[in-house]
DNA sequence: AATCGTAGTGTTTTT
DNA sequence: CACTACGATT
């Protein structure tokens, strides 16, 4: 033990050692935090020999409890066997799986996910008749959200009389709520306030986890919302051993319920808490944490502190105005190539990177889109972190909504999504129909469906398809006792045609589809060769459970792309933050109020405190936002950064006309060899200059641009032809009608 | 009932 | 532009 203690500098050891009572831990970005918590846990097993059963650690994905875990077992030499390590949802979903029947619901409740939840409130809405344009439904939904998110129940929600909106969510959450327990599901936000509700309602309940819970950790303290906190504060009444570890600088999910307040406040909430502050930071070097402190330090609401390193100066930090998303994307993508195949290869002390070195970060997904493009040109391996989930993909959602009716046949959201896919003449009147049966008599539509079968609700044609469907589901759920998982799924899939169809289709699109149910069938065979068989519903509710980055896979050798959000909690040697403009970061559908502001620099702190060695960041003048070309000022946070720590890259010459440069720069290749090493400030403002096509100008000129002509004046481009040097482009010119002309001649320039 | 086409609509981040 | 919701068409 004492060489465990050796891994740990002094401010380390004392949050390992200090184990009883509350301690909070303000673990600045960097100083080892995932360090200190698993060589707490492990203190507390080897050195106090407390039982690993009485451990519970708290964490915010499940990549981050997996990895814990890992961790933890390499400490112990793998005896972490019975130590809680989940996270919040799971932990709940675990809890709800052996008392939620005290709440109403049965034990094979399933878990709806946001798109689920959105197409139950919208079914609800309708049948209250709410106009859709009036009372948007996703407003609705995060309304409801939020109020979970606080603990308030339908019961307890108690709406302005002058507030029409509040009046409509009152109804609209009682009658969600009525028909998730009519379906026997909960959502996201259920797994929290169930439990806070059975720890409320059942003090034996509670009064055994807390006996069980004597030591208690919570990673990413910053992000827990107010149920998280109550819930913990429960959990931790008794032994009071709580240790909370998080950053007030790299809280970012504040839009989503997280309270700052919560690490804030601590102290208060709990007397007699030990403060322990990491500031040594292990990841960054000197410039990089330098650039950090600083953006940060801006903002008014956070507890002062200041990271400092150990680590060299490093190299300064770079900055480059691209002209649109599409020159930044190129610019990335040709630094990216630099990094792997470094031009200077005489030194051998470079040999260049791998690409798992490398990291792409922006604002929002939408942002991807070019860079990929560009890696692709490439052929520059890459993963998506986060994005689209495979989970959340139609196929793989219809695959799952069988299941689930399978496993819980009160589940209508899963059954009107599957009633019918593939076609089985089961149509909306239909559906319809038995959706108001089933409101009528209080039972659930698939209840409905059976007692069809017996009597004359429905037309003979419909209740034959129905007798059909029922049939179906009914084999499955025989069959589903005694096959395994990927067997019955096999079987599903042949038998309800899905498969069939998906072939008949025969597109790219269908035949993607059919390898992602591939991948599925390998998941569970996967899941089904590990210790234990895995039953259907444990199946289940680990896949609704499944957060973005779950699923990331640093083995591979791949550039890693992702949102500031996903790159949470990540290093890598070298990052480039795209985007850095005012509207995307801050992004605009923020307001102006400072917690606003606030936490979109955060977010830029997070982005920049990824960066160990190497960190690029850039912009670009315009950007094409959903079609629309809109010009871009530099973010603010740019002004934020202590220019001497910048080193800017410049852009080719922009007042060149096309191609009057006597080089003919074929899209890729190394133009910043010789950059100044001048630390210069960007200058704002001069946003005026003539915009003239780039010396890839072949490349650049697009149909569709607003172009001026020196003789003919302004005319749009119709048509190009060709991509070298023999160019040409029809345009229509308001003066003379439409003109072919070599571009390269031409000397043209780009408007619009 | 199913499919096709169009008009209108909206894109932040996600446990 | 990309998606979807809706309406018209078969």
């Amino acid at each position: 033990m004492i060489s465990l203690l050796n891994d740990l500098n002094p401010i380390q050891q004392k949050a390992v050692l200090e184990t009883e009572g509350p301690l909070l831990v303000f673990a600045g970005a960097g100083s080892g935090k995932t360090r200190v918590l698993t060589y707490r846990i492990a203190y507390l097993i080897n050195e106090k020999g407390i039982s690993p059963r009485h451990i519970f650690a708290v964490t915010f994905t499940n990549k981050a409890a997996d990895e814990m875990r890992e961790r933890v077992e390499r400490l112990l030499r793998g005896s972490a066997k019975g130590i809680w390590i989940s996270t919040f949802h799971s932990a709940c979903a675990r809890i709800l799986r052996q008392h939620i029947e005290q709440l109403g619901f049965g034990r094979n409740f399933v878990i709806y996910d946001e798109e689920d939840q959105e197409r139950h409130i919208k079914a609800v809405m309708k049948e209250l008749d709410l106009d859709f344009k009036l009372f948007h439904p996703r407003a609705m939904q995060s309304s409801i959200d939020r109020l979970k998110n606080e603990g308030i129940t339908p019961d307890q929600y108690h709406p302005s009389q002058f507030n029409i909106f509040e009046k409509r969510l009152a109804l609209v959450y009682q009658r969600y709520q009525e028909d998730l327990v009519r379906n026997n599901g909960v959502d996201f936000g259920d797994l929290l306030l169930f439990v806070t509700l059975l720890f409320k309602k059942h003090p034996e309940i509670l009064w055994t986890y807390q006996n069980l819970c004597r030591y208690v950790m919570v990673d990413e303290f910053q992000d827990t919302n107010l149920i998280q906190y109550q819930l913990i504060r429960r959990l931790v009444e008794r032994h009071r051993n709580v240790c909370v570890v998080g950053d007030d600088d790299q809280s970012i999910y504040r839009w989503r319920g997280a309270e700052v307040g919560n690490i804030l406040n601590f102290e208060k909430d709990f007397p007699g808490t030990k403060v322990i502050t990491l500031e040594q930071n292990y990841r960054s070097s000197q410039y990089i944490l330098q650039a950090a402190n600083h953006v940060v330090k801006k903002n008014c609401l956070r507890k002062e502190k200041a990271l400092w390193t150990e680590n060299p100066e490093g190299e300064l930090l770079t900055l480059y105005a691209a002209e649109d998303e599409a020159d930044e994307a190129r610019f990335v993508v040709r630094k990216i190539a630099e990094h792997i195949q470094p031009s200077d290869m005489e030194h051998t002390e470079n040999p260049g990177r791998p690409y798992r070195d490398i990291a792409v970060f922006y604002r929002i997904n939408a942002q991807s889109r070019a860079i990929e493009e560009e890696l692709v040109k490439h052929q520059i391996p890459y993963t998506i972190v986060g994005g689209l989930r495979f989970y959340e993909r139609k196929e793989i959602k219809d695959i799952l909504a069988y299941l689930k009716l399978i496993s819980n046949p009160s589940d209508g959201i899963s059954l009107k999504r599957i009633i019918n896919r593939p076609p089985r003449g089961i149509g909306e009147k239909t559906v319809e129909r038995i959706a108001v049966l089933s409101r009528e008599k209080d039972i659930s539509l698939y209840e409905v469906m059976r007692e069809t079968l017996k009597e004359d609700w429905l037309p003979p044609a419909a209740r034959e398809r129905i007798g059909g469907f029922v049939h179906l589901i009914e084999t499955f759920r025989e069959e589903a006792g005694t096959l395994s998982l990927s067997q019955l799924t096999l079987n599903l899939l042949a038998r309800t045609g899905y498969l069939q169809r998906l072939k008949e289709e025969g597109t790219d699109e269908a035949l993607s589809r059919t390898e992602n149910i591939d991948e599925l069938i390998n998941v569970m065979a996967e899941l089904e060769r590990g210790d234990e068989g895995v039953s259907l519903e444990t199946f289940l509710e680990k896949v609704s459970l499944v957060t973005s980055g779950d699923l990331y896979e640093d083995r591979e050798n791949r550039v890693s792309l992702m949102t500031l959000h996903c790159a949470k909690g990540l290093e890598f040697p070298v990052v480039f933050i795209v985007g850095m403009e005012e509207g995307l970061l801050p992004h605009y559908r923020r307001g102006e109020e400072t917690e606003d502001l606030e936490e979109e620099r955060r977010l830029c702190y997070v982005g920049i405190t990824r960066a160990k060695e190497k960190l690029s960041l850039s912009r670009a003048e315009k950007r094409s936002t959903f079609g629309v070309g809109r010009a871009n000022l530099a973010s603010r946070f740019l002004d934020e950064l202590p220019f001497e720590l910048i080193q800017v890259v410049e852009r080719e010459k922009r007042t060149e006309t096309l191609f009057s440069q006597e080089t003919f720069w074929p899209d890729n290749v190394d133009r910043y060899g010789d950059e100044k090493h001048i630390a210069i400030r960007e200058e704002d403002g001069s946003r005026n200059e003539e915009i003239v096509l780039s010396p890839n100008g072949f490349y650049s000129l697009r149909t569709g641009m607003k172009v001026r002509h020196p003789k003919f004046g302004d005319g749009r481009v119709k048509s190009i032809e060709g991509m070298n040097e023999d160019q040409k482009a029809t345009i229509f010119f308001q003066s003379v009608g439409p003109k072919r002309l070599k571009t390269r001649y031409a000397n043209l320039e780009i408007l619009e």
